[in-house]
DNA sequence: CCCCTGATTCGACATCCGTCGATGGGTTGC
DNA sequence: GCAACCCATCGACGGATGTCGAATCAGGGG
């Protein structure tokens, strides 16, 4: 199953064209911090979108090859071998650009997505500083 | 509903007994980064529990509650005013206990609960360097 | 023009999940 | 011991969600 075929391994075009980006469907100015004041319903109702976007496994996987693939973009057909079939590939997708985490566009035969850096920071943030 | 009675707002015993700690259900050392490569699937499934516990938007309330209360710790009944049924927050409250988010201990009639740090820091690290 | 390939959408199904009322287990106080 | 309170568990219900196969849309060649 998926692919069988190195039709579109590693196809940057030399990244000579800037790439135009389209936008994600939220433009999410949200999330405040998480251990300094309670949380409204409102706040937690959108943040708790994030989060949950990120809590399945497939999803989180497909995330990661996203942000992982070098050039910061991937071709759907680079990383739809994650155990599920390819309706739901493109189902998770979709919820992950629902969510505001990744942006789509389509070049040609292919359409490649990659990650909104806002979010992540957005995240980030919420989750305090925990990591220090 | 939802107590109605101010039988123990803020009843933090004047921390003079140093206060035991229980120890959550996992000790959890997970959580790679996550976009310096792609998760493998037992990464991403232990990884998409913790993310998916604050999913939920009332979950997400119960633990900022916890986790911006005075002292690290609050009890039940001072975080049980978020517009659901007594059960439903306890439910809330196990789900947080078993994704080790949270630890809860029993002092005389209350339960308290408090933070586990180090669950936090792992999130905040397998979201990168997004938040510079 | 037709076919092949890549990707999304549709319809259906099983399971999971959030919610509640009722019940039970544990402490304190009368 | 009994009543009152706090909190957890149980059983049930409805809606949300992950999954698939089949159908559909979009481009690129023959």
């Amino acid at each position: 199953m998926a692919i069988g075929f190195d039709t579109c391994q590693h196809r940057h075009m030399s990244n000579s064209e800037s790439l135009p980006m389209l936008e994600p469907e939220t433009a999410a100015p949200c999330c405040p911090p998480l251990t300094e004041r309670p949380l409204t319903a409102e706040e937690a109702e959108r943040t708790a979108k994030m989060f949950k976007a990120l809590g399945d496994p497939v999803r989180l996987r497909l995330f990661s090859l996203v942000a992982s693939h070098e050039g910061g973009e991937a071709c759907v057909c680079d990383i739809s071998d994650v155990g599920v079939s390819q309706p739901t590939v493109s189902h998770h997708l979709k919820k992950l650009r629902e969510a505001g985490l990744l942006a789509s566009e389509r070049r040609g035969t292919w359409v490649y997505y990659r990650v909104e850096p806002s979010v992540l920071a957005a995240m980030g943030q919420t989750l305090g500083r925990y990591s220090a």
